[in-house]
DNA sequence: TCACAGTCAATAGA
DNA sequence: TCTATTGACTGTGA
């Protein structure tokens, strides 16, 4: 009966005039949606309609089925599909902007008084939803744009009310009720380290997090669904933070305009990086040989687990963690989860992926340990027989382990060790987030009585492509540390030198090691760091950002980090360097802008504002 | 009580 | 002043 109804409709279309036929197609489908809608509001629950007549909203379902048309009633003969939603969404936003509607004025007056921040989000939503994915409340305001669209009628309305609704254009808060809070810096990087490691972490978990946060647990946990719910947008804070390139450029694909600001900033920062480093080649005498310098880095610790050299005239290498144990991809368990989460590259803080994987088990063998509620040092290596292969990896890398104290017990008697451990990992990290600036990190030394190592190596690579090193700004201590006479006073090796190792192609200049002495940490702790600098002959060179990094948090997060914060905040101008520093370099002036890292953060002062606070923050987990 | 889908609306950036 | 982001909220079902 169906068919022949429509065969029927057809034969008289084909004897329409074109323009007519048209028309009255376009009227039957508004019909059908304004049915459609009116009879989905008619139901107690959105929910029920999927059962009678919608196809289920099952987003496991990938596809449309005949069996779900044929359970539309008749009332909706009109609908000859369901809603092609990138297409409509596509159309929308064309016709919006052709006819010079805004958001807000679209979002009151044709998606019935929505918010503008909501049509945003459905139009951005929509272009990657499938009907099927969605409930039937979820379908309503890409049926509203179709039927929008499908309706010359109310476009016209639309207009007119358009031309009449001057006052619409006056704006402003609706009540100042203030009611939301912003997450600083810190916070949204002890959140995201967790969300990586649990997308959906206990209700201890959650406690701790407030506790140690300082925030309370309602918003620990409204933080975590909307991660979850949203394909975890936080992870611009991670990527944004990293060099890897594959990294930036799914930014470029995933956050589009933004990618701009990440551009913006790689520019300025490598501008920067490029001055500082010419300067230095300008003022710093040749010396030694390159060797010297690439046997540490091949008997580096933190290049990984293989015995494998960082050559300088390799080009920028990345790991792969997405597939390691553990890693956010690698907990896609069902196809619903791989739609819902987008892939995740987490950046190459771990070193490589088996680093990543024996830190992670070993992570979980503290979380699932039954032994007792004591939490261990995640920087000490335990006697437990469980990890026995983590003692023999460091073992075999000539780790020397110094004895470290246990992290406090948890006072509520949990039996989830696992936060306290993970927010002290957290902070003892050399994350992406603690890094000042890109660097090849590898250890030098031994690592010291509060798990820092008492040096590291830094190296920075040149390469013939280049690469985008999407990074903090470098640290503004360090340059003048780098250019200062007295740094060339000290003997080669010891902390505070500088010498040149160059060779035969790049020139004397072309290696550079620094050693660094690292600011006192809050717990005392005095170590140093070595930084090899292969300055290129050329302005285009990348950093090899980094092959190994420490695998468990042997920097002390505050040691780096808070000396970069109040050289910030002693800053006289927002964003810039010392005075000092731009009378030294002349040419630089300005090139250390701190640029736009994220649009929270590219306000100079609120950046500042934001550092001091974090520098507050991370005193106290200390 | 919790998680989730959807939404509101404050806010930042262009 | 626009749009995009995101903290917070509502309604719903398990």
């Amino acid at each position: 009966m169906r068919g022949s109804k429509r065969e029927a409709v057809e034969i008289l279309r084909s004897l329409m005039d074109p323009s007519v036929a048209e028309s009255l197609q376009a009227l039957e489908r508004t019909a059908a949606w304004v049915n459609q809608v009116a009879q989905m509001r008619q139901m107690s629950s959105f929910q029920d309609i999927k059962e009678d007549s919608m196809g289920d909203s099952n987003p496991d379902r990938d596809a449309y089925s005949d069996k779900d048309f044929d359970d539309i009633p008749d009332s909706y003969e009109g609908l000859q599909d369901f809603v092609d939603i990138p297409a409509t969404v596509q159309e929308f936003k064309a016709a919006l902007e052709s006819s010079g509607i805004s958001q807000r004025f679209a979002a009151k007056f044709i998606m019935d008084s929505t918010s503008q921040g909501n049509l945003s989000f459905l139009l951005e939503k929509g272009k990657s939803k499938h009907w099927s994915e969605l409930s039937c409340r979820g379908r309503l305001p890409y049926i509203r744009m179709r039927r929008w669209l499908d309706s010359p009628e109310e476009q016209r309305i639309t207009l007119s009310q358009l031309s009449m609704t001057k006052e619409f254009k006056k704006t402003g808060p609706k009540d100042g009720s203030g009611r939301r809070g912003k997450f600083t810096l810190f916070q949204l990087m002890v959140l995201c380290r967790f969300f990586e490691e649990d997308q959906n972490p206990s209700l201890n978990t959650r406690m701790l997090l407030a506790e140690k946060l300082l925030v309370s647990l309602e918003r620990i946990t409204i933080w975590f669904q909307n991660q979850r719910a949203r394909g975890f947008p936080a992870k611009r804070v991670l990527c944004l933070m990293s060099v890897d390139r594959q990294n930036a450029e799914s930014e470029k694909a995933e956050f589009g305009r933004k990618y701009k600001n990440i551009q913006d900033d790689i520019q300025k920062r490598t501008q920067a990086l490029t001055g500082a480093l010419q300067n230095m080649a300008g003022t710093t005498a040749p010396s030694p040989t390159l060797n010297g310098t690439e046997s540490n880095l091949s008997s580096s610790y933190f290049n990984g687990l293989s015995t494998e050299t960082q050559s300088p005239s390799a080009g920028p290498r990345t790991m792969d963690l997405s597939s390691a144990p553990g890693s956010v991809r690698s907990l896609s368990a069902s196809p619903h989860l791989s739609q819902r989460y987008k892939p995740y590259d987490i950046p190459p803080v771990w070193g490589n992926s088996d680093r990543y994987g024996n830190f992670t088990n070993y992570l979980l063998q503290q979380t699932t340990s039954s032994a007792g509620n004591s939490i261990q040092n995640p920087n000490v290596i335990q006697s437990d027989e469980s990890n026995a292969s983590m003692k023999k990896e460091l073992g075999d890398l000539g780790m020397n382990l110094t004895p470290g104290r246990n992290l406090p017990e948890k006072s509520s008697g949990s039996t989830d060790p696992r936060p306290a451990f993970l927010v002290q990992n957290m902070v003892n990290s050399s994350s992406v987030f603690s890094r000042p600036y890109p660097h090849n990190a590898y250890q030098l030394g031994n690592i010291g009585q509060n798990g820092v190592p008492e040096k590291e190596g830094i190296t920075m690579t040149k390469s013939s492509d280049f690469q985008i090193p999407i990074s903090p700004a470098p640290k503004m201590s360090e340059m003048e540390m780098t250019s200062s006479k007295k740094q060339e006073k000290i003997t080669n090796g010891n902390v505070g030198s500088i010498s040149d190792h160059g060779d035969e192609s790049n020139g004397p200049q072309s290696l550079r090691t620094i050693v660094k002495e690292e600011p006192k940490g809050d717990q005392g702790h005095i170590g140093s760091s070595v930084y090899n600098n292969h300055s290129p002959p050329t302005n285009n060179f990348s950093y090899d950002y980094p092959m190994g990094n420490h695998l468990n948090g042997h920097v002390n997060f505050a040691s780096i980090k808070v000396e970069n914060v109040e050289d910030d905040v002693n800053m006289s101008k927002p964003d810039r360097i010392t005075a000092s520093q731009s009378e030294r370099s002349g040419k630089i002036n300005g090139a250390y802008e701190r640029a736009p890292s994220s649009p929270s953060l590219t306000n100079g002062r609120a950046l500042n504002s934001e550092l001091a606070s974090m520098k507050k923050e991370v005193d106290r987990f200390n």
